[in-house]
DNA sequence: CGACTTCTTGAGGAGACTCAAGGGTGGTGG
DNA sequence: CCACCACCCTTGAGTCTCCTCAAGAAGTCG
């Protein structure tokens, strides 16, 4: 993978943003730590371990989830490259929550004194990193109203119309059928359901001609009969972020970037 | 209320992290806007309203929660004095939550201008507000694999235990019997549930000698069952702070504050 | 005291779960 | 290159949790 690449993939979440000032994507590009690999299944970190750390994936998809008692896992969140990973744990002195990877995975370690000194040093990525949360407390409240609300097939569409929508935001030219390498016992995990009744659901949503996904591949074939069965109300795009390097103001990164 | 007990509760969710440098919280209550009052019922920010604002909750409780299409609510947060309110929507251009009041409430807008200011002039407060954003996380997490990966009655149960613990937090004398001024229609809005079985399940508590919740005041019969019941892993308490005024950099706030 | 909300309980039904077994698919090693 | 193995997908039958609908009792507020 080329540094270009590279640079890329590490920043995609800011250019989600909009206009973002390329001094803040610098500064983020320089706190990036030491890389890491792992294969299918394996576990990036285990919930309960020590000294959380926060990681950038550059490369898979790896699932973030918790574990109740008798042994039942919920998942989070799936992430996709240019996410960060692990920051809930951040607070807390062990972890909350394992990352296992679904593919062949590349990521790279934050080290923790970086959040330090992103604060101290960096206050627009700091602000960043801030909205960046809010955005992921906000998804994880759609997840939830989703899962506690309404039916298998309504939060087997909702995940379906999540994960394209990423996609979309991060490789401008994914159409209509695209890679989603989840088995069915994952998608169970992330939606509050069974294995098995993933499986039937999924069948309804091909016996009706909305769309089809087998063997982590993903088609889309009804845009608007999913948005009919996914049941979140639909979002505002666009964010306020010109406070982060508004007038009134010396530009926050060029004082402590010199 | 006296001006002390305004600042206690003002800053209570701040003093939870422990150790907390004295100037984090001055520095908190210089931003403290406008007070707003509301009723019981009321609203007091819609979701999908524009230019959303921050609270901090100074008197009663308020829910945050989300509509479905359908009509059906989910109810994603208890929000109690100190909390800190309508956060996940500060990245939006519109709020992604409803917040209304459970009880008689009073509370005070966090100016828009503000946060701005914090991250600017205040990086060990923004590191606070961080830190408990990740925090607020961590609990939908739970929350979500409470409703996702457990029944009805162990759904309750962590519910339980959670708002005492919170209470608790708040107020170190609360004993084993509280006001929790929830309708049954709002605790089946948090876990998931209906109106219905939630009465049956509060029904079966009450029948197994472990908790009365009536009318808004609950009490706490047989806290080792509900333990058992309450099926998410406990976290381990205390925080990584150190590094928010850690060696190695002058005192954060104290540059600004001058 | 009266109207409204909230709580309570019953009966019946639907959606999702459990248990179980067979069939595909891809990866690995001989 | 083929055979085998592990994992995943698929489908059926029966069960159970939780929902829906309904009506009455209890509590609350003006």
């Amino acid at each position: 993978m080329s540094l270009l690449e590279q640079q890329e993939v590490d920043t995609a979440r800011f250019r989600a943003y909009g206009q973002v000032d390329p001094s803040i994507t610098d500064a983020f590009r320089r706190l990036a730590g030491p890389r890491i690999q792992a294969a299918r299944g394996g576990v990036l970190r285990a919930q309960g371990s020590a000294n959380p750390a926060i990681y950038v994936l550059h490369e898979g998809w790896v699932t973030s989830g918790v574990v109740v008692a008798g042994g039942a896992r919920q998942i989070v969140k799936i992430h996709m490259p240019g996410d960060m990973m692990g920051m809930p744990s951040f607070a807390g002195l062990t972890a909350c929550e394992t990352l296992q990877a679904c593919t062949a995975v590349e990521a790279s370690v934050v080290p923790f004194d970086a959040m330090a000194r992103i604060f101290r040093e960096e206050p627009a990525l700091a602000a960043f990193l801030f909205l960046i949360t809010q955005e992921e407390r906000a998804a994880l409240m759609d997840r939830l109203a989703s899962v506690g609300r309404t039916g298998a097939i309504n939060r087997v569409a909702t995940l379906i119309l999540e994960l394209h929508k990423r996609l979309l935001a991060h490789r401008p030219d994914t159409g209509d059928e695209f890679e989603a390498p989840l088995t069915q016992e994952e998608i169970a995990d992330v939606l509050g359901l069974t294995g098995v009744h993933v499986n039937r659901t999924l069948r309804a949503l091909r016996a009706r001609g909305i769309a089809e996904w087998r063997h982590g591949r993903l088609r889309i074939l009804d845009r608007d009969a999913l948005r009919g069965l996914g049941r979140i109300a639909c979002r505002e795009r666009g964010r306020h972020v010109d406070w982060i390097n508004g007038p009134g103001s010396a530009p926050a990164v060029a004082t402590s970037a010199a």
